[in-house]
DNA sequence: CTCCCTGAGTTCATCTATCGAACTACATAG
DNA sequence: CTATGTAGTTCGATAGATGAACTCAGGGAG
């Protein structure tokens, strides 16, 4: 009686929830983002329980969010550093981030906010399409087969 | 010794992974997206435990994600429609979409789009500043304490 | 009236995942 | 020899997920 697996659903949704579901994962990636290398510092920012992050670790090294990098030999010692895939997985921390902020939070919102490090400036989060530069609106929206290029008529 | 709790802490990423690390719940999500209403609708759609899909329901319903509304009196049956809250969660999932779709597959990437139904169009989305409309890139951010307006000085 | 069906759950036994705390392993510092 | 730092692993207890069966209410067929 296994959790039930989503990450072979024909689904991005199903298979990227496989990944968030993980409790405390988004939090471990939230400290990678942060500038978080070694299993202490993550520990010690987080109080996840060790033996959590290690399988979170394991997990997120073999999907290849993050890569495994040797800092020292005696002792052998590894840091968890971020790789393209796990840096692109940014986009979906930080529509967390807006949503959360937008309404999860009574009256002033967060205590918090997003800012931009050579800017100085607040940022704000938002999803559009990529075509149009227009903000997203769910229901309009529909999960289509994607038309086949492999069959000519 | 129950699962540590990330709704109260001060971060939109903890509060958010709260909800989506319940297991199913962003499939629930996606499901009221794509229009289902009824308990049994998702609960066959997902092939989810039923324990789990009315637990998962009551949180959401909560949480104000969904609100419960009465379809048929006798006997009292509810179905479960998507909040204004329910609706602004798109974004998250829409992010999930995007990023699964360019990682989570491999060569010619997942058999399904996201079409707009007005337009017919693939809708691809992507996570932008509000303010620049420029691309998110993780590592230029920080969090940083919110500068408070109640102090004068 | 009785049997069966639908819808929306609840209950149950089993198994898995997470929890906090303690423990291990290896190396260096004093 | 003891203490400290780093990166884990092990352990017993408990919360959460699983699939199957069961409940409860009303409707329709015979």
């Amino acid at each position: 009686m296994r959790r039930t697996r989503f990450d072979q659903w024909p689904c991005p949704i199903a298979r990227t929830t496989d990944l968030v579901g993980d409790w405390w994962t988004p939090l471990v990636m939230r400290e990678a983002f942060a500038g978080r290398r070694r299993f202490e510092d993550f520990q010690r920012a987080l109080k996840v329980p060790r033996a959590v992050l290690a399988r979170r670790f394991d997990r997120l090294v073999d999907e290849g969010l993050l890569k495994k990098v040797s800092y020292e030999d005696r002792p052998p010692r590894y840091e968890y550093r971020l790789t393209d895939k796990g840096k692109a997985f940014w986009d979906v921390l930080a529509a967390m981030w807006r949503w959360g902020s937008d309404w999860l939070w009574g009256e002033n919102g967060p205590p918090v906010i997003l800012v931009d490090n050579e800017t100085g400036l607040e940022v704000r989060p938002l999803v559009v399409d990529e075509n149009t530069g227009i903000r997203l609106t769910g229901r309009r929206l529909r999960m289509s087969r994607k038309p086949s290029a492999a069959s000519p008529s």
